[in-house]
DNA sequence: TCGCAAATGCAAAAGATTCTCATTTCAGTA
DNA sequence: TACTGAAATGAGAATCTTTTGCATTTGCGA
């Protein structure tokens, strides 16, 4: 993942998606908000407006470059598209994400969107519950 | 689902209170917005302020009356809790929703969640998609 | 290197939701 | 049934997230 991807997207490959794209795939947590890439911005002395981070980030959704999700909260939070499709599991207490795939599931859901004569676009599963460290 | 409901949930039985549950349970759409049960209540002539609408729902939805989803849009959805458990399959396009419920699905979740280690306390999985008439 | 469209920064705006506080309304009691 | 205090409400201000308008800057092909 890099000025590459930004190029395939038919972005222009500038400075502010640089270091976007950057601190998306460096960042200990996958899931930011517009607001903590801003801040992880600010704290490398990058002067990078949020309106841009908004945009650059909202581009990027729709390149496939990331996921937008709306957790419980009141904000989008975006992850990088690597690897493979997941959802996710997220604890009440914390806010820590875990990550899982079950092809299962995967495969009803299909199945349900065919038998509604849905085309099937994205789908997206939370689970939410308290994690073993905050039990 | 009438007042005797509100009163169970520790709440003082007032006239917004009794409204709002009303218009949550005539309303053709299961999903209303809090914007959309204030529009509701201005056409029956209620005096009632949208911060009322706000407070009330997120009540609700402490109380377990209601739930509240994030969709794709920017902002909350209530649902009155009746019936069973179920799941959404939204239509990206014009935004008709629909509900599902799959036993196979809820059992895997519970089993990923006890992997996991975490004590489950809610779930929801949307699915996205283009339904029938918008194709 | 030049020029122009695309991208950016900033500030203002818009939309959703929450908060403040003076006033009103329940619900229990006399 | 009237009285009283606590809870609830309405209106608007405030807050938070996200988007937009516009003047300026920047990447990129000629």
């Amino acid at each position: 993942m890099e000025s590459a991807d930004i190029k395939k997207a038919g972005l222009k490959v500038t400075l502010p998606r640089i270091k976007i794209l950057e601190i998306m795939e460096n960042s200990a947590t996958r899931h930011l908000s517009a607001e903590d890439v801003y801040k992880h911005l600010l704290e490398e002395g990058e002067e990078v407006g949020l309106a841009t981070v908004y945009r650059v980030l909202t581009q990027f959704e729709t390149a496939g470059l990331v996921t937008r999700h709306h957790f419980d909260e009141g904000h989008s939070v975006f992850e990088l598209n690597q690897g493979e499709h997941h959802d996710h599991i997220v604890c009440v207490k914390c806010g820590k994400v875990e990550e899982f795939i079950d092809e299962t599931i995967e495969q009803r859901q299909k199945d349900i969107a065919v038998k509604a004569g849905f085309q099937i676009t994205d789908h997206c599963l939370y689970i939410y519950g308290v994690c073993e460290s905050c039990q």
